[in-house]
RNA sequence: UGGGGCGUCGUCAAGUGGUAAGACACAAGACUUUGGAUCUUGUAUCCCAGGUUCGAAUCCUGGCGCCCCAGCCA
């Protein structure tokens, strides 16, 4: 498990820690718990708060438990239970025997129930759900008594009995803890603790036809785990009294400490479940890990490690403060580490033809080139050159602006690792105008790229070998929306989706070295960005690399600003 | 016109009465066989208004703004 280190960051969450600690509040053990529902797959908004649960429990010598939250048999699955012990596990972190389920938990929360209600503090309630929300009141008026609160303990008991024995009809009853429906605060205005839900439960199937709402079930089992500090979102600020209230009625010994911090949001896309949900389901995207999606199974199938989102994590502090991170740091991240693992290989994305004219036909070389220009330890391969390369389309312009230091007409570039090369001439299409086709000499003595005489060129391009280099798809992934904030004008998110989020190229040429790689490795394909290997579509035959994120841009900084 | 929370640089975020950390972004420059990486440098008086104090982002008072709560969701 990765450990926090020394330097990691003191948020108000781990002040409190310290404070019990001095306090010795919890006899000085810290015991958290990451309960997702697993009615969704989760996101980088959840690797959030599983980085600050695991990493507090690791940073304190304690533990951190995996519970499945599963109290609503409406949308949960074994499916999303397999994807989020995947995520969590991929994401580097580790709850030993610690797997839980809040459905392992159902007999028990029953029996609490029956005992709220035995001592007065709690009631089978008969009203209809409408009516329970008329008799709930408003946010500035007071809501009603239930008819049904001073049922006989005998009576709510019996009914509760029978409503678990699945002797009446959805929505006829529930039982409700007996607080107070003059509350200030909804929450506390007689919550509900149970429906009643025909619906098989994806773990005990037909057993219960009752099931415990959030309030209720999560507090206890949070203290049936021995938990000492339940750290949740800032949502359920409001339903902390009743976290208390549900612990303190019972008089349990475990009271766990609810702490709330602020959720994250990411610019550039959507962190809601509900709207990811949408976005899968209304196909606008391919699937729970397509690679624009901000879930752990997208980003992972894009190309991100672990340790970028972790880092990412921590970069981005725990307060209570709403915020909105900029996607630009996640991709900081990604590229800082990215930076350091990838090697580096040369792809040309939009083939241009170029001829080295002086260059003997029939004549191969093979330069040495390395992996890794600050790492050599990472090795190199051998790079084929002859006299037909592919270079880059963008690479080469006929009437080039003041800035552009790379190829066109009587310009000489290096090529990367081998010769430079000066362009003497081009073929266009007769009909479009359009350069089909660059025309070079090369200098033999400039090998491996320096000039013996000491001249220097303006620029470095990358190229491959046109009968060497073999052909692969590369799928260029941009924000999924496009507008920073897609959920500010009210609903129509959809309608800021980025339509250019996917580009498809299918005529890319790679060197030969990539022949062959393995699912999910990742590289640098040099001025371009990072790639990996879509674990998904890629085959030995048919090469398919994802983008991850591209490389920092100088130049699409400086001519986006001539342009304008 | 209820209750709960929050307001420090474009975005996050330290600061807990002693004279505004850091990160990303942005800008300028150095270096460079990736217009990459790296390195230097630059950029806020703290939502507003009063008050307390020798001194306030930090304390007090009054405003203003934003978020959450009226699911038999979590």
């Amino acid at each position: 498990m990765p450990q926090a280190n020394a330097s990691a960051p003191a948020d108000f969450i781990r002040e409190i820690i310290d404070e019990h600690i001095r306090t010795n509040r919890f006899q000085s053990r810290v015991a958290t718990r990451f309960p997702p529902e697993p009615n969704g797959y989760l996101h980088i908004g959840h690797a959030k708060s599983i980085c600050l649960n695991f990493g507090i429990a690791a940073q304190y010598g304690g533990t951190c438990n995996l519970r499945m939250d599963d109290t609503d048999p409406t949308g949960e699955s074994q499916e999303y239970v397999d994807s989020i012990i995947g995520d969590v596990k991929w994401l580097g972190f580790d709850w030993e025997d610690r797997l839980y389920y809040a459905s392992d938990y159902y007999e028990k929360l029953y029996q609490f129930a029956v005992q709220l209600i035995k001592i007065g503090k709690a009631y089978v309630c008969s009203l209809s759900a409408n009516e329970i929300r008329e008799y709930r009141g408003t946010l500035t008026e007071p809501g009603k008594e239930s008819p049904f609160r001073n049922r006989s303990v005998e009576e709510s008991l019996d009914l509760f009995k029978r409503m678990r024995a699945g002797e009446f009809k959805e929505g006829t009853h529930v039982l409700r803890a007996k607080i107070d429906m003059a509350s200030p605060n909804i929450t506390m205005r007689d919550p509900i603790m149970y429906r009643i839900r025909y619906e098989p439960h994806y773990r005990t199937n037909n057993k219960w036809c009752i099931y415990p709402m959030y309030d209720f079930a999560h507090c206890l089992s949070d203290s049936l785990e021995k938990i000492t500090h339940s750290i949740c979102t800032l949502e359920f600020e409001n339903n902390r009294p009743l976290y208390d209230w549900f612990l303190d009625a019972l008089e349990l010994e475990s009271h766990p400490q609810q702490i709330e911090f602020a959720r994250l949001n990411l610019s550039y896309t959507v962190l809601s479940k509900r709207r990811l949900i949408e976005l899968v389901e209304n196909g606008n995207v391919g699937g729970w890990d397509d690679p624009r999606m901000p879930t752990l199974a997208g980003l992972r199938r894009r190309g991100c490690t672990p340790e970028a989102i972790r880092s990412f994590c921590e970069r981005i502090g725990v307060a209570k403060n709403d915020s909105t991170i900029d996607m630009a740091l996640l991709e900081y991240c990604i590229r800082e580490d990215m930076n350091e693992r990838a090697p580096r290989v040369m792809a040309v994305l939009r083939p241009l033809r170029v001829v080295i004219d002086n260059y003997p036909e029939g004549q191969i070389e093979e330069f040495d080139c390395p992996y890794h220009p600050q790492n050599a330890d990472m090795g190199s391969r051998k790079v084929p050159f002859s006299r037909i390369l592919y270079i880059e389309q963008e690479d080469f312009m006929e009437k080039p602006p003041k800035k552009f230091y790379r190829l066109a007409p009587d310009k000489e570039v290096r090529l990367r690792y081998g010769y430079f090369v000066k362009c003497v001439n081009v073929v266009k299409d007769p009909n479009t105008g359009e350069v089909t086709e660059v025309h070079c000499t090369y200098d033999p003595e400039t090998r491996s790229g320096f000039a013996p005489d000491g001249r220097k060129v303006d620029a470095t391009i990358h190229w491959v070998s046109a009968e060497h280099s073999v052909p692969a798809e590369v799928r260029l992934y941009d924000r999924l929306f496009s507008v920073a904030n897609p959920l500010e004008a009210g609903s129509d998110y959809v309608g800021h989706l980025n339509s250019k989020s996917l580009e498809i190229l299918r005529t890319c040429r790679v060197e030969p070295s990539l022949k062959g790689v393995a699912p999910g490795s990742r590289f640098q394909f040099e001025r371009v960005g990072y790639f990996c290997v879509d674990p998904v579509d890629s085959s030995d035959q048919d090469l398919v690399f994802n983008r991850t994120v591209t490389l920092r841009d100088t130049w699409a900084k400086i001519s986006e600003k001539e342009r304008r």
